[in-house]
DNA sequence: GCAATACATGTGCGTCCGCACGCATCTTAC
DNA sequence: GTAAGATGCGTGCGGACGCACATGTATTGC
């Protein structure tokens, strides 16, 4: 075997990453399939919905302009163009001009939008609790927040 | 505030369950896409591919049916087949009939396959170990690991 | 003031993915 | 032995997604 390297990680511990990862993967593949149907067969809407509907309704004057949202729900800027412009379609988002900026847009919670966010709203946590959090220890939930807002952290800082 | 009911999680639980599941999506998204991008620029191997010659190579006689390599592989059989198509044209994979039964197919990796994933590995590990495990203790990941593999011994226990 | 640049957004297109369906083969009940 | 059902697989199709590019607007350097 070769000498141990400077910061190079031993055999263990790369295995222990692997472990955690596969599991990661897998858990995710799982977890958000069910979770996806069971919310959108309950409330008939799909998480992406879910996702804008939460953000816009969360922030400054229940609106945010494209980039931001989609930087909240993790889509690419196209894909929430789109996802929007379905959703001005079904009534429960509005998009406004923004006076300040005229290449800008402001995507905008309806009344409609709200009240669907309120009725899938417990749902969703529901279902969140029934995958995902119910299986898991208060201490194991806290250990993988902590864990993964750390990697997200390093990441954003890395940019 | 209302009486607490049979079993039903507290309030502070079910936000640290939400907190600790949108941790999980926002890393999914993020580590993924770097993972993704870093293996398939350094190997010229997509991690799908990767994925199906490693579970191929881990297998008995280095082959597997479709539907058990679609589920090792966290894929719909559906994709797999498509996938599996493809390496077959890159020369990585064969794919044999079982005398057994001739309904089934065989999906086989190849020596050329095998050199791929060879290749392909140590950039793999390194990849989930920059992205992914260096931004966690030992500690964290044992509980990630864990925790996770129990999440989804509940999901096939309940199938 | 104006050209050069940066920025916010929308659109054409290709990729990845899974469902619904169909075909061939195997298994079971009789 | 054979009809009915179960099983393994491939394909048509449409949805979700993001990249490359185009458009229109703001900002900056001079």
């Amino acid at each position: 075997m070769k000498p141990a390297e400077k910061s190079l990680p031993q055999a263990k511990t790369v295995d222990l990453g692997v472990a955690a990862w596969s599991a990661f993967l897998r858990t995710h593949a799982t977890v958000v399939r069910r979770l996806e149907r069971a919310v959108e067969a309950q409330t008939g809407l799909p998480l992406s919905w879910y996702d804008v509907l939460l953000e816009l309704n969360a922030a400054d004057e229940r609106r945010l302009r494209m980039q931001p949202l989609a930087e909240r729900v993790v889509l690419s800027r196209t894909r929430v163009s789109r996802l929007v412009d379905e959703m001005v379609g079904a009534g429960m988002v509005d998009k406004l001009p923004d006076p300040a900026d005229r290449r800008a847009t402001f995507a905008a919670i309806t009344d409609r939008g709200r009240k669907a966010l309120r009725t899938a709203a417990p749902v969703y946590l529901a279902g969140i609790e029934e995958h995902f959090s119910s299986h898991l220890r208060r201490k194991q939930l806290e250990t993988i927040r902590d864990g993964l807002e750390q990697v997200l952290a390093a990441h954003h800082a890395a940019e």
